[in-house]
DNA sequence: GTGAAAGCGCTAACAA
DNA sequence: TTGTTAGCGCTTTCAC
């Protein structure tokens, strides 16, 4: 591979010439310039970025972790990160946690240190303090899911706990009378929020003693297992609604499996609108999150951040009840 | 951040000794190890990946070039290869080319530049004489989907024209006449292979007048849109066959919405056993593909590259139907 | 067993 | 406008 000096060989220039004409900086004269990057693309040079890196400039690189590349969810929210992320020469740095905190904290530790020119975490479930660590020693940070404090962070969150509401409400408004909640992992805000808004919706019109809650980890297989222990409860729900759509799918799988109709027996709401759910039969009815604008809110605030401009530093960003056909209206 | 000058200086040490200590490498009393290693600790001190990459070594990181990180179905190659490549502790930096070839050539471009320690490249569209020259020049290539001749690149395929066969063959055998294909982007060899398995197994059962193809880009809207156009032939057909999931799942869009029922009035078969496959209604029949096993082989062959064992060049791994209810059994 | 010194490829301050 | 020089943090000879 060329390096800096083959071009400035080739071109009868100094090195530095040469990294001025690359880097669009002052001080060459258009003929220079133009002849040095005549040299430079026959030889396919390009600046190694961790020569450059090493002086302290920009990488070119964002990393993300993401706790479970296999949840369709985050891939969509990567995919919104990577799109403005590119469109401003930024590569991703794509690093799945494989729901493992130690592997989390492993890999945020791995990029803090100088490999990358920011860091994305996507419902990280580290401590708030080592995040804070992180952020405030290395590159911009900013969180999904979560909103951390003690260090200089930028948050993006959804309404969770008003969505979770409005879909506790829609099922009441439809007759349903004992509605459960299948939760995420304990522990996860974003789950924490729905189970609230749950909750609190529950209570709000009466009916806290039909609420039910069991845990499914977001997991298909989890949502798999929590509706049968639902299904064993006297009464057993008319309605569910899950913490994600992963859990929602397992609920539907399961409901097949048992002979259980949904929504005749059972409405379901589910909460993400990741790509199965319109597909699935009964279409989920489902809480739309703005995956794409959560990775554009990623990325900008990071963008910004890199640029000087401190951005805002906490979105919430609104999550809106999809109705298909599953919530039986 | 602290330096390996500050560790040094910390432990009454010269930089070199810190090195060697931190490197496990010879040439240090146990007790100036210790002492070093303790320091370093002490100080959080970590090695600056660029700073070692500068010098020639490892970057730990390995680049895939995917072509659309929407596809669930390459998602799940990417896992398996992050699997394989964290236990040998490297992280994927994932370069989605959203469909655009230039896109992934800058991409692969990019990553050849001395970024990472291995390319692996997803059903590239790029020309082989590209591919081969980045391979004799840079880092260790993998590709799936294709055979690259001309340079040192490791090739994972699977069986595809084979599977095609079979799928066709078991539309037929339930009695299926006019079964049509909705073929991918043409050009990409892993669904010219399935057309080919098609073509030959209409022939070879005297169907020769029943071919039907449409393209459909590998896209669920592609897919639907296929539908539509053979729906409008005379006589139309009673089966599809599908090049990939994401076409099925159109197709099963389109179907409803125009009120034709699968399989009753007509069969479908995809392509990739993506994970959305068994959950939609009917559960799609399709063509299994070991997605894990593709990005296994990748890593490991890229793995192996890199400690010079020059591993197997070819790899082509089986594909099995996957029975489920869209083909009317 | 340990240290001094060179240099990886690049950029930025200073000179010319 | 251009070149010279120093140095980013680390590893690796080569002396001692």
């Amino acid at each position: 591979m060329p390096t800096i000096r083959d071009v400035a060989r080739a071109a009868g220039v100094s090195e530095a010439t040469v990294s001025r004409a690359i880097n669009q900086a002052p001080g060459v004269s258009a003929r220079t310039r133009e002849r040095v990057l005549a040299v430079a693309r026959d030889l396919h040079f390009t600046p190694a970025p961790v020569a450059r890196r090493l002086r302290g400039a920009r990488t070119g690189l964002a990393g993300v972790v993401v706790p479970d590349l296999s949840a369709s969810f985050f891939v969509e929210i990567i995919q919104g990160i990577e799109h403005t992320l590119s469109l401003n020469d930024y590569r991703v740095l794509v690093c799945d946690a494989r729901n493992d905190r130690s592997r989390e904290e492993a890999h945020i530790r791995w990029l803090a240190d100088g490999t990358v020119d920011a860091i994305l975490l996507l419902a990280p479930t580290t401590t708030d303090a080592f995040i804070a660590e992180v952020a405030s020693q290395g590159p911009p940070v900013a969180v999904f899911g979560r909103v951390v404090s003690g260090g200089p962070v930028t948050s993006v969150t959804v309404a969770n706990r008003q969505a979770a509401e409005q879909a506790t409400e829609h099922l009441i408004s439809h007759g349903r009378e004992r509605i459960a909640f299948i939760a995420g992992t304990p522990g996860i805000p974003d789950g924490e929020a729905r189970l609230e808004g749950y909750r609190d919706a529950m209570q709000r019109h009466g009916r806290e003693s039909a609420i039910a809650v069991e845990v499914g980890h977001f997991s298909e297989e989890g949502g798999r297992a929590a509706l049968r222990a639902l299904l064993e409860r006297r009464p057993p729900p008319d309605a569910i609604l899950a913490a994600n759509d992963e859990m929602a799918m397992g609920v539907l799988v399961g409901a097949r499996e048992l002979g259980v109709r949904v929504p005749e027996d059972i409405a379901l709401v589910g909460f993400d609108n990741i790509r199965c759910a319109r597909l699935v039969t009964p279409a989920l009815t489902t809480v739309h999150q703005p995956k794409l604008d959560i990775g554009f809110r990623l990325a900008q605030s990071a963008l910004d951040r890199l640029k000087g401009v401190a951005g805002h530093e906490q979105w919430v960003l609104p999550a809106d009840l999809v109705v298909r056909r599953s919530c039986g209206c």
